[in-house]
DNA sequence: CGGACAAGCTGA
DNA sequence: CAGCTTGTCCGG
């Protein structure tokens, strides 16, 4: 069919009959469009004609039903298409039907976005930012003026306060970090930034009568914060929405859309963006394609020529980078931490054996001042015991398999001598030394449910313990005390005061990330504890290095410290922000056995370098992202079957390396 | 992903 | 060699 590949003529003569000549007409003048079926083992494009009586209906973004190799199945138009770019012969198949509004156009670019930064299938994000169930009636977008949003210079209104004039100057700046130590509210964060959004939105101008209002697109770290912020901003008169179940009013025109990492893709026009605790690991997805919501959310922002601001006692410094820092001043910011303890374990006495009396002095003068509240205990480390020795012949327990440390889980029964697990290889043995044949073994390192035994005994007091998972609040004990992972700074709201039992074990974390990590365990914590006044310290470290830098930013306020030195190590190390990297796994290459790189590795550009890395896989670094993006995008280029067909598994900017 | 079709295996 | 399983290919 030699027609099918010449060029459409700009006009046609041939619009003669009535049903036959209709069907030719569309033939040849209909619409065509690319649709990208919603089939996971599909990650490429098909050209399927419009069916005049759905022309109104389709758009790029739409949801559409289509017949393909035989089946129904659903995709989503992505693109204006033309029969031009069609090889030979093939016959195109008519839309069967429009299932769904989808997301606008823009948002369809910044899916692609998406799909290219982080090497993954297209796929995933535009379901991300699909409607949960079907909607029909979506009037049609407002056209917006993008782009030219007048960012000023400087805030010009000096009479408000510094929280309000804070936002104002991070938002003047277009792309911005806000530190705000962790006391400060979030609700009045909020109100500023929509605040500054109704002045500086398109339609405000001095001569407007009645409240012309912004839009604005807020992040938020949970599904819980959503919740509030949507009811909190309500009862401010603010119209706000809950993504994803409001998707209708957002892509109506909502003014507010509110929602966790997916919301980065809601299908709105905001005029801010607005992330709040952009610290969080929640705004990374942990699943391949593993995007960051929060570099979405600048592209997006980039993109529509409007500000986005992240918000976050302590910003790590891939945040960071490229960014403006707006700040408090310094004795602000430093009451906004509160008063941190340090308990210096060199100075415990032996002797005590377990937790010094100077703890119980802690807690009870802390439950004494705030009745109402409990103290929350955290220590990572699950189980009853992590490191068990033999006290008679001084030997480690380990593992007869892998010659790891053996853990105890539970306490034994009474009577028995309890079992060890291996938590590398899971084997179990006997609580026995078996170099000794000893059958009392002391706890080096205790885990929670020993530290909780210890606890109660030293502070005669109930202690509970709160084990992880489930939604907050749920299953939390009522005990003065409780105990836990670093799942209680989620579980539960507030308390009088933190203990943190091991220190040094989140500074000995052997990720490049620990130092920020524990910054920002400290800050979570501060916020449980609310009284700014107490005279008691609401949150105390208990570790062996009390001048180490986490510590320190923690005592004076001033996450400047971490930063300084994170970036120095950063620097020195070549890690992100320094450089970019990406984790390839390769089932094929990890079948093969052979140990050299595998032939996808050389197709890449000279400026990634290839390694291999543990589990099989191979880490592939660039000088910056844009350079790794391309360079990851270069092994589908020529693949008519994208991400499905070559079986390599992309992690792009992985939390370790 | 899942249908189509081809190549391989089994039992009479 | 029918009837079934298993594998590979490919979609407009």
């Amino acid at each position: 069919m030699a027609a099918a590949s010449s060029p459409e003529p700009a006009t046609t003569k041939e619009v003669a009959g009535p049903v036959a000549g209709r069907e030719r007409a569309v033939q040849r003048l209909g619409r065509v469009v690319e649709v990208l079926p919603d089939v996971s083992g599909i990650d490429r494009s098909f050209h399927y004609l419009v069916p005049a009586e759905l022309e109104s209906a389709v758009a790029v973004g739409t949801l559409v039903r289509v017949r393909l190799h035989g089946r129904r199945v659903r995709g989503w138009v992505i693109a204006e298409g033309s029969k031009a770019a069609l090889p030979d012969g093939v016959a195109l198949q008519p839309l069967a039907d429009v299932v769904s509004a989808g997301p606008p156009p823009e948002v369809v670019a910044l899916c692609r976005f998406a799909a290219w930064r982080y090497a993954g299938r297209l796929r995933p994000f535009l379901l991300a930012a699909s409607p949960e169930r079907i909607v029909r009636d979506v009037p049609a977008h407002p056209p917006r003026a993008g782009g030219s949003l007048p960012l000023r210079t400087a805030e010009e209104d000096p009479g408000r306060n510094p929280l309000e004039s804070a936002v104002g100057r991070a938002l003047a700046a277009g792309d911005a970090v806000l530190r705000l130590p962790p006391a400060t509210l979030r609700l009045p964060v909020v109100m500023a930034a929509l605040e500054w959004s109704d002045r500086h939105s398109p339609g405000a101008s001095a001569g407007s009568v009645g409240p012309e209002r912004g839009s604005a697109l807020v992040l938020v770290e949970s599904r819980e914060d959503a919740v509030r912020l949507v009811q909190h901003l309500g009862a401010l008169g603010r119209d706000a929405s809950l993504l994803p179940e409001d998707w209708r009013a957002v892509a109506a025109g909502g003014r507010v859309g509110i929602g966790t990492r997916n919301a980065v893709l809601a299908p709105s026009s905001p005029s801010v963006i607005l992330v709040l605790d952009a610290h969080s690991e929640a705004y990374r997805s942990e699943r391949v394609p593993t995007f960051d919501a929060r570099v979405i959310a600048a592209e997006r922002a980039r993109r529509a020529g409007v500000p986005v601001l992240y918000v976050s006692p302590c910003p790590s410094v891939e945040l960071l980078s490229g960014r403006v820092l707006v700040r408090l001043e310094r004795s602000a910011e430093r009451a906004g931490w509160g008063r941190i303890g340090v308990l210096d374990t060199r100075r415990e006495d032996p002797r005590e054996g377990g937790y010094p009396s100077r703890l119980a002095t802690l807690v009870r003068e802390a439950l004494a001042a705030c009745p109402a509240r409990q103290v929350v205990v955290v220590l990572n480390r699950k189980g009853r015991a992590r490191l068990l020795c033999c006290p008679s012949c001084g030997e480690v327990q380990r593992c007869d398999a892998c010659g790891k440390a053996m853990v105890q889980p539970a306490k034994p029964a009474k009577g028995e001598l309890g079992e060890l697990s291996c938590p590398t290889c899971g084997s179990v043995r006997a609580a026995v030394c078996p170099t000794c044949g000893s059958a009392r073994l002391r706890i080096l390192r205790p885990g929670v449910s020993r530290a909780r035994e210890q606890l109660g005994a030293l502070l005669s007091l109930p202690v509970g313990e709160v084990a992880g998972g489930g939604p907050p609040g749920a299953g939390v004990p009522d005990d003065p005390v409780l105990i836990g992972t670093e799942a209680v700074l989620h579980r539960v709201g507030r308390a009088s005061m933190v203990v943190f039992l091991d220190f040094d074990q989140e500074l000995l974390v052997a990720r490049f990330r620990a130092a920020e990590h524990a910054l920002v365990l400290v800050a979570r914590a501060v916020r449980m504890v609310a009284e700014r006044s107490a005279a008691f310290p609401q949150v105390v470290l208990r570790t062996s290095m009390p001048d180490h830098e986490v510590v320190e930013a923690a005592r004076r306020g001033d996450p400047d410290i971490v930063e300084e030195a994170e970036r120095r190590r950063r620097k020195l190390l070549a890690l992100p922000p320094e450089r970019a990297f990406a984790l390839v796994s390769d089932d094929a290459a990890v079948a093969a056995g052979d140990d050299g790189l595998p032939g996808w590795a050389a197709a890449l550009p000279s400026n990634l370098s290839v390694v291999r890395a543990a589990g099989g896989r191979f880490l592939v670094s660039g000088p910056d992202s844009r350079l790794l993006a391309d360079g990851l995008a270069g092994l589908v280029a020529g693949e008519p079957g994208g991400w499905a067909a070559v079986g390599l598994r992309v992690e792009v900017d992985p939390l370790d390396v």
